[in-house]
DNA sequence: TTATCAGTTGAACAATCATTCAACTGATCA
DNA sequence: TGATCAGTTGAATGATTGTTCAACTGATAA
């Protein structure tokens, strides 16, 4: 009864009361991690990450984006919306058209960086 | 008529028939992408990013990491098994109990990368 | 103004996925 | 052997989400 402050989820008696304990006060705060999964789910899907790896090459413009892609601009669109939510592209107005880009270095960094990891994991399997 | 063999999907003339054929030469390809947005997908969720954080200061079991993350055992095992999948842990059986580590340093630093990208985004709102 | 085209948006649908629940395995200890 | 506990697993459920469709906006050109 007078055990377990935390442990309201968990269907055990805890093991190592310490290793919980060192790993509480070590671990980043949930708000920071959560922020993080969200950011990382925002790439972690297969259209948005063409999008990037084509913006990474150039701004193009939504039909550029569509033609490259082979797939409908509407499809396109609410995609780039969430990038532009995420704050991973940005925008520019010129005519009809309307021009994206990666919003800053940062981003295309982050991408490169996925793409060695990925092809240093296959290169492994040889 | 002779024109257009990619644009299947492309609901529009294609605009800029350069850019469109200097995105197709440069890009990554698709099948790489699929693998980065794959893999990053494993780490855009809440409950695997915080495995992964506690899993960074030390190995922990099944039991603790119910406790530290205030989940049940269950939900945590189906989540260490996507985790396991995508060679983002491994693991060592002892006795009744069965720890779980980082796979190795890269995940870590890549971990690590996640939660500095966040907080400088967090700090250019101030 | 009217027509056309690039792009956006909301609703609807289908697919994906995280968690729960219950049953199970495998190791320890009495 | 039988009981207990750590952990796994499959099915079911509820929530999230990517794409489509249709209607819409906003800019250009006749």
């Amino acid at each position: 009864m007078d055990i377990h402050d935390h442990a309201l989820m968990c269907d055990c008696d805890v093991i190592h009361d310490d290793a919980v304990k060192r790993t509480l006060q070590n671990i980043e705060d949930t708000d920071t991690l959560f922020a993080v999964s969200d950011f990382l789910k925002v790439m972690g899907d297969s259209t948005r990450m063409r999008i990037l790896a084509a913006l990474d090459t150039g701004e193009l413009c939504v039909c550029d984006l569509s033609a490259v892609l082979d797939m409908s601009k509407s499809a396109i669109s609410h995609q780039l919306k969430t990038l532009k939510d995420a704050c991973l592209v940005k925008f520019r107005r010129e005519g009809k058209n309307v021009y994206y880009s990666l919003e800053d270095e940062h981003v295309s960094t982050i991408i490169e960086m996925g793409i060695e990891h990925v092809k240093e994991k296959a290169g492994e399997l040889s």
